[in-house]
DNA sequence: TCGATACTTAAGCACTCACTTCACTATTGC
DNA sequence: GCAATAGTGAAGTGAGTGCTTAAGTATCGA
């Protein structure tokens, strides 16, 4: 259920704003409310709400009510689903390099 | 200069594409070229070399023109750069939730 | 040299995104 | 109870995105 790509869509996409990465950086020091999120954020408590639900959305961030307060923290099995899409294709790539490198190696032994 | 936010910006919203991710997943397993990589998918050339121009601004791929024909790869640092940035986040989250654990262990102990 | 191939560029269009403001609904503390 | 706090929801706007079609240019192969 964290590999289907309409989910690394709304993943990647959440972080793609600087805004959103702001909090996600933020959230990865400890839980914060939406007021919290928004303090060192240059635009209105709306916008950030609609930020915040974007990164809810992708499943990046958890958030529960208490009273009048929404506390916010990160999903760490999210961004784990992000950074190992990343890390296949990496990974692919670099054997694919290895690969070839051992086969030049090789044919100049023969040569 | 891989770790400035606007060129992390870059990335993540180039990863954000189905279609983008479509085409650096088949990078991954070789090089390219533009009619190659628009092959699997349902658009307009003119619109797959649009997302590639994309790809490449963000810094994920590199291209390179021999004769006519324009040939693709990944540029793995890039990967990584992205990899990077998810990965300290959720390392600084699970950190603290190992801290929060040994706290509450201690806890328990002295009580 | 001439037609086919492999892009490239520009214009246009519908749709989405990142905000804003304004009005509103809980809670909380005094 | 009432003011202050914390957040929610809706409507509007301007800029950006993801396509399309149409008209190029450059290169290759026979």
């Amino acid at each position: 259920m964290l590999h289907d790509p309409a989910q690394l869509d709304l993943m990647f996409q959440a972080l793609a704003d600087p805004a959103r990465r702001q909090m996600v950086d933020r959230l990865s020091r400890g839980p914060a409310s939406v007021s919290q999120l928004a303090e060192p954020l240059a635009m209105s408590l709306s916008a950030v709400v609609q930020h915040l639900n974007v990164l809810e959305a992708s499943g990046l961030v958890r958030t529960e009510k208490l009273g009048r307060v929404r506390t916010c923290q990160i999903e760490p099995q999210a961004l784990r689903a992000a950074e190992h899409w990343i890390n296949e294709r990496r990974l692919a790539w670099e054997r694919r390099l290895d690969r070839l490198g051992d086969f030049l190696a090789e044919a100049k032994d023969e040569s």
